[in-house]
DNA sequence: CGAGACATTGAGCTGACTCAAATGGAGTGG
DNA sequence: CCACTCCATTTGAGTCAGCTCAATGTCTCG
């Protein structure tokens, strides 16, 4: 097979201070849940939001912390996870610009469901729970804005516990390759680059497996030029086989 | 042991036509979805609102069907269930009264993710989905709390899906009883019975394991006086082991 | 160039599945 | 009320996918 190239993940992808004020005004207006929201509106809402920056695998909060803020990721990758075990973690989902997570209650001793990572460098607005709720009772677009993103991440889940019920691992995976392309490809030699620093770990907590099984499935997918793969990054070379694993 | 005794579930637990108008008003009027609404309001409201009843084991609605309304469970049990390979399913959720289930969206080509059958006698109110969401887009309260209860469910489907990838089968099971226990637990006799018929398919499509599996497993609490059991039905005698299995 | 983290590969074990067959409740009709 | 039938349930035996444990290989970065 050939020599081993580099990995062909941007470095550095987001630096610290891009997260501007025009760029913070510009996601906002952009992020699904204000669409259909009017510009000065958008503007006074817009002065509830802080802005953070957090570097590669900086913790944004853990698990079981007291929650009070909602986030919205305006740059770079944020990990949600939760811990089961001793080294036994499960990764919910990766989330990329425009998303939203943290809490929406306002209850006092609510907590965090899970642990928020910055899977690279990563720009975070926040805004305090109780005053989004408020943003949502004046503007019912807002709600239902969240309520359809939420609905869709319902769906989301229970597809992923449907997979994991009743596919073998190598299908599991291939379907975890398959939406994270889809999410987060993009083109890069003649295949499709997913765009982020991804372990085998990763995809194990995703898949519900083990580092070195996903290692044996990687490891034939690439000898048989269905992927291409080294440390920490994967492109797919041939989608279809990936998507239509079914009638392997 | 004891002789096997008959079956403890109450039969023929909901007739058809007790799903009457003030039954319907009332079922509304404590709905978590339209806390806070006024009464006249709910009065307007109500009027969107069809009743139908169905048997045990009717369907509702099937998983791809063109989905288009919104449905509130007034009496009875309704099971989701996602359809995998051939008898291979995932019983996704149980609902009880006051539940909803269904489509939000108002999209034409959306379909149902879910088939919904009768558990039991169910009667069950419907309304127009597109009618829902205006409800939703003049009154915000009832689009938070609809986001609330979505938001709880998309939390406690991350948790089934942590504990189908973590936890042995015995623990799954043990947690589903507890579960279930909870949710639908009638004190009865020395113990806690789940008021509703429950099969080992069930209980192995809700765990992601076979029916055999479950069967050798609650033999296995039967006998150690944790559980008592038998043709669709169980009760709880020892909470405590149940959810304290972490220990075992 | 060295260290540390990530990844690969091998070997053996086992929890849970599948296939098969027997048993037992619950409702039905006579 | 009893016999019958259907279907849920139980139990056994054999098999294997995927895990664990362990050792080795290889990027990356300082």
């Amino acid at each position: 097979m050939n020599k081993r190239r580099e990995t062909p993940l941007l470095k550095d992808h987001i630096e610290k201070h891009q997260c501007t004020i025009g760029l913070r005004l510009e996601m906002l207006g952009k992020a699904p849940f204000f669409k259909g929201l009017s510009a000065d509106k958008l503007g006074m809402v817009n002065k509830y939001f802080n802005a953070r920056h957090f570097e590669t695998g900086e913790v944004i909060y853990f698990e079981n912390d007291p929650a009070t803020r909602l986030r919205v990721v305006v740059n770079g990758k944020i990990k949600l996870t939760r811990q089961a075990h001793e080294d036994k973690d499960v990764l919910i989902d990766i989330l990329k610009p425009g998303e939203i997570f943290g809490t929406l209650s306002d209850l006092g001793d609510h907590t965090y469901n899970e642990t928020a990572i910055a899977q690279t460098n990563s720009c975070v607005l926040s805004i305090i729970s109780s005053d989004f709720r408020s943003i949502m009772n004046e503007n019912a677009t807002v709600a239902i804005n969240v309520l359809d993103i939420t609905t869709a991440r319902l769906i989301s889940s229970r597809e992923n516990f449907l997979e994991l019920s009743t596919l073998p691992v190598d299908k599991r995976i291939y379907r975890i390759l398959c939406k994270l392309s889809e999410k987060f490809g993009e083109p890069y030699g003649n295949g499709i680059l997913i765009q982020m620093p991804l372990t085998r770990k990763d995809l194990a907590d995703m898949a519900g497996t083990s580092t070195e099984t996903v290692s044996r499935i990687m490891s034939q997918l690439k000898k048989d030029d269905i992927i291409d793969t080294g440390r920490q990054w994967v492109t797919i070379l041939n989608p279809d086989y990936i998507a239509h694993m079914d009638e392997g």
